[in-house]
RNA sequence: GGGCGCGUAGCUCAGGGGUAGAGCAUCUGCCUUUUAAGCAGAGGGUCGGUGGUUCGAGCCCACCCGCGCUCACCA
């Protein structure tokens, strides 16, 4: 037994090592291999008659423990929540004297009848029990209480964050909240994956090493592969390639996958994110905005059987049809200066006038892109849909069909937050590699996010793309506003964190 | 990267130059319908680390490490 685990050993996982030897010793298996289950705690508490006596075999993880001597009450949790269980001595002979051996945290299953207990709570008189896992670590264990008003008071609960995000394992065992929304994740995602599959659309799988990276404005993490001696940048965005299987011929394709990005970490950004992104050929951004509307709405529907949210203390309502407005109009009514025409000085007057820092702000988009996210974007509370992006913004989307100077882009606000980002694409190959050079000047000039030539997709552009509408969704992002959550750490099961040092 | 804050028992936290504390958890004894079970007793700490000031440092100072919040860049 001695192994790492026994290296940081403080009394109480001593201790349970102790128990664990004299559990053997008794000729019980601490970790057993399978057991039968045929209910659990919420079909018991659900399902309950008075005088059934219903004979349930149920198993869980062990989070209270009241012992009396011959007799004990316990509760233990498993995936649906939790039930009390009873335990005599005079019941189940030699497994309480295992059951004095057991700790919060371990794991048994137990067979029994269902009852009321003199104080009224539902439970499993048990009549068998049988240990599947003992618990080598003591759990960071809170205590409930319910006070008057009949509000749930959570004692000494689990809330260290860097152990929680750390030990997500043990967050997810005591903080049972945590649990509710990341299974809230998995089912948004589901219910986007089933509403594309249910539109026609091919759900496919790009290359996450690259040999170049594009697809949008950000710096990427470099890699190495050996035989090939060659580095690879893992991908920032999809885009690229998954406008590559649209020249190929693909009615519609979309992809749910990681991306990358070699920047900072907040509240709203972690190296490693999940994207959804969709292209659907024949179509423009006109028709992705009503598709966008129709698949959230869907999700809501789905997921959530609501479409009234409250998000970090705001109201949001997911109506059929979102506000529409125009990014440079909005910014001229705002600041009072038709910001395509101003120039860059006049745009960093506007700038300075909000407080904006305009350092490292020396290009037309960037101001007007700055000037929009202060004066404007935390106005856009409800649904709303910004359209009509200055040009040098959007290197990948179409030129507006009769406004100059700006393309036909949109993004989604929700709660003053980007949700999601489309275009009718761009499948002109020279105006694409104009835009590529236009990225590469800014690239010498030391922005190192703009765009690299990428020359194979311009071969693939100029073997013909269809007209395009292509959308990109956060869907940390989406999760965090459909569940509440202002931080994206909290929507990640393992946000990216610092080496654990010893 | 900048600013602010935090780090004391397994968990949640008090203590701010003079013997290291509380509740829960743990251990021993009693207890066969309890529920933050109860009663009686006990154990548990390199007070994040390293240096310094001092007769004496969880406490004051410096540096370092880790975390949180926030600002800047990005989705």
């Amino acid at each position: 037994m001695d192994n790492n685990v026994q290296q940081d050993v403080n009394v109480l996982i001593k201790r349970r090592f102790e128990e664990l030897t004299e559990l053997k010793s008794k000729g019980f298996e601490p970790f057993a291999y399978s057991y039968d289950i045929d209910s659990n705690s919420e079909d018991i508490i659900k399902n309950f008659k008075e005088d059934e006596k219903r004979v349930v075999k149920i198993a869980g993880r062990i989070m209270a423990l009241r012992r009396m001597g011959k007799a004990s009450f316990a509760h233990i949790q498993d995936h649906e929540g939790r039930i009390q269980i009873y335990l005599r001595k005079d019941d189940i002979g030699d497994s309480y004297d295992a059951f004095r051996l057991l700790d919060i945290g371990d794991i048994i299953g137990v067979e029994g009848f269902v009852f009321k207990t003199k104080t009224g709570e539902i439970s499993v008189h048990v009549t068998s029990m049988k240990l599947l896992s003992k618990t080598l670590r003591p759990l960071p264990i809170a205590k409930e209480t319910v006070d008057e008003a009949g509000n749930k008071i959570i004692h000494d609960q689990f809330a260290d964050k860097e152990l929680r995000y750390r030990q997500r394992y043990v967050d997810l065992v005591v903080n049972p909240e945590v649990r509710d929304v990341f299974i809230k994740r998995s089912k948004i995602v589901s219910a986007m994956r089933n509403f594309l599959d249910s539109e026609g659309y091919l759900e496919v799988e790009t290359p996450i090493l690259q040999p170049l990276y594009g697809g949008a404005a950000a710096r990427p993490f470099t890699t190495y592969h050996n035989t090939l001696d060659t580095t690879f940048y893992l991908r920032i965005a999809d885009e690229l390639y998954l406008k590559r299987l649209i020249v190929g011929g693909f009615n519609g394709v979309y992809e749910i996958s990681k991306d990358f990005r070699n920047e900072g970490m907040d509240k709203t950004h972690n190296p490693e994110f999940t994207m959804m992104e969709l292209y659907v050929p024949y179509k423009d951004y006109e028709w992705m905005m009503t598709f966008v509307e129709k698949m959230i709405h869907n999700i809501c529907k789905n997921v959530f059987n609501k479409l009234e949210f409250e998000y970090d203390g705001k109201n949001i309502t997911f109506g059929s049809s979102w506000k529409r407005v125009s990014m440079i109009d909005e910014l001229k009514e705002k600041i009072g200066i038709d910001v395509l025409s101003a120039d860059v000085k006049q745009l960093k007057e506007s700038a300075m006038k909000l407080g904006i820092d305009i350092k490292g702000l020396e290009t037309k988009g960037k101001l007007i892109d700055e000037i929009f996210s202060v004066a404007v974007q935390p106005e856009l509370i409800q649904p709303t849909f910004v359209i009509d992006y200055p040009v040098e913004l959007s290197p990948l989307a179409k030129k507006h069909r009769t406004r100059n100077g700006v393309v036909e882009r949109f993004e989604g606000y929700v709660a003053g937050r980007e949700i999601c980002n489309a275009f009718s694409e761009l499948n002109d190959p020279i105006d694409q590699r104009e835009r590529f050079e236009a990225q590469g000047k800014m690239r010498e000039e030391g922005d190192q996010e703009a765009h690299q030539i990428d020359e194979d997709f311009l071969r693939a552009l100029e073997y013909g793309m269809p007209p395009t509408a292509g959308l990109g969704i956060g869907i940390d992002r989406l999760v965090m506003l459909l569940t509440n959550q202002t931080s994206i750490r909290d929507v990640i099961f393992f946000p990216q964190m610092k080496p654990e040092v010893k």
